[in-house]
DNA sequence: ATTTAATTGATATTAAATCTCAATTTCAAT
DNA sequence: ATTGAAATTGAGATTTAATATCAATTAAAT
């Protein structure tokens, strides 16, 4: 079934199916863990597949892009930091158009975490919570 | 205020004050917004005060660890992932002990997020919500 | 089967972050 | 204020993830 959504998207850019892409896409969905690129990497080489690095890498960008697979930390080229000090806890938004970052903060919504961790005898100390999406000016300038 | 607390955090370890540190601690509180190390770096410079990159970075990783700063985006080694497809979209608990990663979802959780992005003009896509804590096992451990 | 454009892999490159170590600086004890 | 032990610094080397390069190969439409 993911191999034949995997194919469309290819097909609607003018990519190929190779033995390569299909061995990448084998081996994301053979578990349902999280996993890295090198990992990845191995454990196709051990299945008895080859991919390279290189493909390996090429072929998760691609994955990500259809939408199969997503990263489970969002990272940018660098960290990014704050200082906190001084200024309450806060979550964002970022807009995939523009990037801007809007800040907010809901007391319900922390409450609410805080319920979902108790449920599952987890204690939260921190969190990031980062909504990816569109702000109103690039809703409106399309 | 912020450089008092960095004072007894760094003598309750035993470090010192230095000048690079104090540099990187005001340029870091001189203003509220997100920061990367590299442009960090080059304000100091550019703002008279001097401290390398080595010392910037050395100096960020102990503002974390104070609680004067945070990491936006929290990052591993690398890039993590997950496929997605087939599986319902849900959050992640992770335990700052054992590392042990909690799988949840809550409707709720989506709803009220939703309403916040609505209360801000903002149309929601995609978002990740990872809450670090300590998780049973490690919470009776202690 | 042929052709054309995409793909591959070995290796080079880039870039963030950390490590090394001799020279320097901090700071507590005099 | 001076001293001395221990921490710190900075320049450059190193590490590591990820991407770029490019000649050889391969997919797939005709």
């Amino acid at each position: 079934m993911e191999s034949k959504i995997f194919q469309s998207f290819l097909g609607e850019k003018g990519l190929k199916l190779t033995k390569e892409r299909i061995a990448v896409l084998k081996e994301v969905f053979s578990s349902h863990e999280h996993f890295e690129p090198e990992e990845l990497y191995l454990r196709i080489k051990d299945s008895g597949s080859k991919a390279s690095r290189a493909s390996v890498y090429r072929t998760l960008n691609l994955l990500v892009e259809s939408g199969l697979v997503e990263k489970v930390t969002r990272t940018e080229k660098s960290n990014v930091y704050e200082h906190t000090f001084g200024h309450s806890h806060h979550d964002h938004m970022i807009c995939n158009g523009c990037g801007k970052i809007i800040e907010f903060y809901s007391e319900k919504l922390e409450a609410l975490q805080n319920e979902i961790c108790r449920g599952n005898g987890f204690i939260g100390k921190t969190h990031t919570l980062e909504i990816r999406g569109n702000c109103e000016k690039c809703i409106k300038a399309k």
